[in-house]
Parts: C-alpha cells; sequence; structure tokens
DNA sequence: ATTAATCGATTACAAGTGTAAACGTATTGG
DNA sequence: CCAATACGTTTACACTTGTAATCGATTAAT
C-alpha cells in the first residue's frame, strides 16, 4: 500500500471514470457521448469533469497528437472498496454486519453471487467473534448502555 | 410508502443525528458536547448542523421552555437503506454481488451477524436469478459486450 | 486556403458543505 | 436585580460540486 491518501471522487466524477473503466482508453469524445445520452450533459460539463479528475490523478492522459487517450489511474474495484469503507466509518463497527445484510436482502443475486458470497461468509464463519468491539464515541451508539 | 422524497443527509449532519439517535431526545448540549469531543467542533457548528436538519425536516424540535428537544423524524435504519440506495446506483446491478461480497469479507462480524446473514442469503439462495439483468447504459459496463 | 468543427483550458456562477463568529433574547447563579 | 451563561438565529466565508459558456489553438472538410 502506498502513501498516497484515498482521493475523494464525487458521484458525477463517477460518472466519467465508469466510462473510462468500461473501455479501458477512451477519448474525451467516448465520455461525452455516453453521458450525453445517460445524463443529458453538455459536452463542456463532461470535460469539466474530466479536468478535475485529471487534476486530481483519477485519470491519466495520454497526448495524442492534440489531444489525449484517458485511462483510470486507479481501478473500479478499488475505488468501490474505498466508498464502501467511507460508507461503514460513518456507522457503529456493531452494526456493520445488520447493514451488510440489509443489503443483501435488498439485492438481486445471481446464483454464483450468491456462491461467492456464501464462500466469503464461511471464511468468516471461521474468524467470527463472540462481540464486535464499538468503535463510537460515547453518544453516538448505545452499545456500552445495553447490556 | 409516502410520496415523499428522500432528503439527503451530509456526512456531518448524520454526526448530528447519530447522537440523536442514541439518546432519542437531545437538547443541543448533548449534541455539541459529543461532537466537541468526538469532532473537535465549536458549538457553533454543532448549532449549525442542528438547524439545518431541522429545515430539512431531518430533525424534529418539540418547544421546551426557550429551548427545543431534539429527536430523529427518520430511523436511522431507514437512513442507511437510503444511504446504500444510493451507494448501489453508482454501480451496475451485475456487480452487486460482488461488491457485497467485498464489503463481507472486509468486516468484522460477531457469530450472531453470520448468522443473520446466512438466513438472509438462504433465503436468496431460493430466488436468486441465473443472470442478473444489467442496468448500465452503453458505454458505462462491459456486460452487454462480454459474452 | 478558408471555414467549420473539435479539443482542452479558462472562466463563471449558483447551490451545497464545513466551519464558525456574532447577536439578541432568555435564564440562572449570586 | 444584575451579571454571566446558554440558546437559537443570523450572517460570513472559503471550498466543493454541478452545470455550462467561452476562448484559443488545431484539425478536418471543402
Amino acid at each position: 500500500m502506498t502513501v498516497e491518501e484515498k482521493v475523494e471522487m464525487t458521484i458525477s466524477e463517477r460518472e466519467v471514470m465508469r466510462v473510462v473503466w468500461t473501455l479501458g482508453n477512451a477519448t474525451s469524445k467516448d465520455i461525452v457521448d455516453v453521458l450525453e445520452r445517460k445524463r443529458d450533459w453538455k459536452p463542456a460539463t463532461a470535460k469539466t469533469f474530466i479536468g478535475r479528475l485529471v487534476k486530481k490523478g483519477l485519470l491519466l492522459a495520454e497526448p495524442h497528437g492534440n489531444k489525449y487517450i484517458y485511462s483510470a489511474a486507479i481501478s473500479e474495484e478499488d475505488s468501490l472498496k474505498t466508498a464502501a469503507d467511507r460508507f461503514f466509518e460513518q456507522i457503529c463497527h456493531k452494526q456493520a454486519g445488520k447493514t451488510i445484510a440489509d443489503m443483501l436482502a435488498g439485492a438481486t443475486l445471481s446464483h454464483q453471487d450468491v456462491e461467492l458470497i456464501q464462500q466469503v461468509l464461511d471464511d468468516q464463519k471461521k474468524r467470527a467473534v463472540d462481540e464486535v468491539a464499538c468503535n463510537c464515541v460515547p453518544g453516538q451508539c448505545n452499545c456500552s448502555t445495553q447490556r
């Protein structure tokens, strides 16, 4: 793991990244076209986000003639892991299990997904603890209060 | 379900809500005290977020003398469901399973959590599909491309 | 060769967000 | 009764985010 801090990405910026993740290499036109359809963005709008992503170091811009070929500096999977981490930072560690259960309950899954999740869960069974430690400050969850 | 649109909540606002969810009823002092410790916020900062939450209708302010007793207009669980929904809106439905698996793999769980998740998963086994339908616009995922 | 289209960069601007001081009013400790 | 304190409200201000026009430099089409 590098010393680099995790760079944030907004929802709109992620729209751009998804195009690049999908295409591998993309021109601004590729990106503009997709998001003009999906989000009804003017070309200038997509360009703004491209510029911001390049500045943040999340998009790589390889000069190619007078234009650029863009590619992703991070994988979608890593990016999702980071986003998920930020999500779980906002709740008590003790609630993580229940929250994952809720997500699971609300998802549409394939047999393959179910199989994969079962594998991960089996692994978790081996490492499960009696009680997950609460990581909250007093006053932000009832863990310490209740029994 | 009401016709009400889901009201957004920022990370800082959630800090305030967590205190209220924990205490049930809270005075501004309760909130200020917790977040002064946790986030090093000046009292005025917490007050700003309280005010914004009230304006958004996420916090209820019951007059009590010259001050208010605050309570939550929505449950933490509902709020987390909404936040989770927003998270999954940003990825292809087909990736949801893998993403949940990643979250699961990274979590610390209790035996009880594992049991709960196993139950939900067993239920999912019954309703799992052969292939999850991709919900993406062309150019934002490779589902249609790959086999 | 000139014009039209394109590209990236610059600039714009409103709304949202984080952070907080100041202010007016009310309450409470002395 | 008066002063210190506490509350909620108003105002402030920089930074971020969403949305886009404009501009200067090219390139492509005629």
